[in-house]
RNA sequence: GGGGCUAUCGUCUAGGGGUCAGGACACCGCCCUUUCACGGCGGUAACACGGGUUCAAAUCCCGUUAGCCCUACCA
């Protein structure tokens, strides 16, 4: 086989979906597997609900999730492009679909189609009437419509395709296997639109345009929602009209919410942009999404510990398979998705977390995370690595940046003793702010005073930080940095 | 209504004639512990239903039920 082609063809009429994403993820991770190509195509042809804005959106979200395509629009450009086929957007892409259809029609393999919406509704009535289902051509409404009519160009008229009447349509699907539709459940299908004038040709619809754009730009395997399963029967022999040979199909499932209905906003964050709010990383996301109906086999035998979960994006490329695909559909688990988050940002560096950290540091204190020194800020993400998210992360650092608005009544009660204050007392005296140093004094001081370690932490925590909780003591301290230590404490003296 | 897809713990899944039906997340318990966490150990928990085929069915076949998708001059 050639070189493997893959797309992904999201329309702009809206947020960038997770659903989206993640077939977005399956088109790309095959390709990357393969050594093919990843093609971003806009889907634009619905004028009323696509604009730029939506286009932005969706090129932002790919990136953001690492999802880089090798052909497709440029970031921000509305004109530009990358790649030997394009334009990528489909309203740039009329004219070949209108040379096409001309094409077609003039193999007779389509026709004008002048019924209107009024007369198809009659038709349908006496056919339902009847107890039968409507097909426009088909059964009793055979010879009805303009399919023996031979209109020529001189009335505005939709195009339509004639579709096989008889035998089974195959799709040869590599996640749900072959699969058969009756020819007879198909009827001749609009192709074009009525166009604005005698003989224009109107703007062509999604199924013909798709098949159009597949050929033409090479795509090899065509991975999309299954909820496109039923259109393929129809796109099928538009492939044969065109002479082209066929892709491959995968269908993959789609994601529910919770609980097992079609995810959506009630089920809570559905675009990727609320999830970038949320504080997950771009990998955890994207591992997330990949073990939504995918089970990589690891040396033949499927994940089998937490520790196998935890896949790097190398790993899933090499060991992505469509064959290892669910044919059903997956609950969006958002329990998963911060635990792989969590174990993701446990095992970065501080180097590779603190790009993604920034923007929610630079939010919550603006400028001052910025005028950390590299050594405090490694401490500052060591410290609180342990964090379920990016904003857990940044909120458990609001002691460093900030004094205590205010204080635990209940803590200050507990461990504000007044032993503990003597001891207090004595902190504030510390020179020493390396780790060792505070070591060495704190256990000096708990000697002399016979306190337990918890009695002075916990103290301490209260009176730098308002609250019995923070990162480990020492690092407490020093993330406060000792003239804020003192300060702090002077109160409780 | 017609056509299509799907069905194993709460969730994601392994298992494709003989398994104590395995793992992960979540949940519960215990341990560790300077707080919150992390971590370690253990536990609860599933083959939708009904018929076949077979010595033997979660697994193969047929129904039923349920969910989802398509059935637009939306994509």
């Amino acid at each position: 086989m050639s070189q493997v082609v893959t797309r992904f063809a999201p329309s702009p009429t809206g947020m960038l979906h997770i659903g989206g994403v993640r077939t977005a993820l399956f088109c790309w991770l095959f390709a990357r597997k393969h050594g093919g190509r990843f093609i971003l195509r806009i889907e634009d042809t619905d004028l009323s609900r696509s604009t730029d804005d939506n286009i932005r959106i969706i090129e932002e979200g790919m990136a953001w999730c690492g999802l880089g395509w090798d052909e497709g629009p440029v970031v921000g450009d509305p004109s530009a492009w990358v790649g030997p086929h394009g334009p990528y957007r489909q309203m740039q892409r009329m004219d070949l679909y209108r040379a096409k259809i001309q094409e077609l029609l003039d193999k007779n393999l389509a026709y004008r189609c002048r019924c209107s919406r009024e007369t198809i509704d009659a038709r349908r009535k006496t056919v339902e009437a009847a107890g039968k289902v409507f097909q426009y051509n088909r059964g009793m409404d055979r010879g009805k419509g303009c399919a023996a009519a031979d209109h020529d160009a001189g009335e505005p008229a939709a195009i339509r395709f004639r579709m096989p009447e008889e035998g089974d349509i195959v799709v040869p699907d590599l996640i749900k296997g072959p699969t058969h539709f009756p020819a007879d459940s198909l009827d001749d299908w609009i192709i074009a639109r009525t166009g604005d004038g005698p003989g224009v040709i109107g703007v062509p619809t999604y199924n013909f345009c798709v098949v159009v754009d597949d050929t033409q730009m090479e795509v090899t395997h065509v991975i999309r929602g299954d909820d496109h399963l039923n259109n393929t029967p129809k796109q099928i022999p538009l492939f044969a009209a065109f002479g082209t040979e066929l892709p491959a199909f995968a269908h993959v499932p789609m994601i529910l919410g919770a609980d097992g209905a079609k995810l959506s906003k009630r089920h809570g964050a559905t675009s990727i942009t609320e999830y970038q709010a949320m504080g997950l990383l771009p990998s955890a996301v994207r591992l997330a999404l990949a073990r939504l109906s995918w089970t990589p086999k690891i040396n033949g035998h499927a994940v089998e510990s937490a520790e196998e979960e935890l896949l790097t994006d190398e790993q899933m490329i090499q060991l992505f398979d469509l064959a290892d695909c669910q044919k059903s559909a997956a609950r969006f688990d958002m329990d998963k998705l911060q635990w792989l988050n969590q174990k993701l940002i446990q095992r970065a560096s501080w180097e590779e977390l603190e790009p993604h950290l920034r923007p929610f540091m630079d939010k919550l204190y603006p400028e001052a995370w910025a005028a950390k020194a590299d050594e405090w800020k490694a401490q500052a993400i060591q410290a609180t690595q342990k964090g379920k998210s990016l904003t857990d992360m940044a909120e458990a650092l609001r002691f460093a940046f900030e004094r205590p608005a205010d204080f635990d009544e209940k803590a200050v009660e507990k461990f504000m003793t007044p032993i503990a204050k003597l001891a207090l007392r004595e902190v504030c005296a510390f020179p020493d702010y390396s780790h060792s140093g505070l070591e060495a004094g704190f256990n000096a001081i708990l000697e002399r005073h016979g306190l337990k370690t918890k009695e002075l932490a916990q103290a301490l925590r209260v009176a730098l930080c308002g609250r019995p909780v923070s990162p480990g003591i020492f690092d407490t301290l020093m993330l406060v940095g000792r003239d804020e230590v003192v300060a702090r404490l002077e109160r409780w003296l």
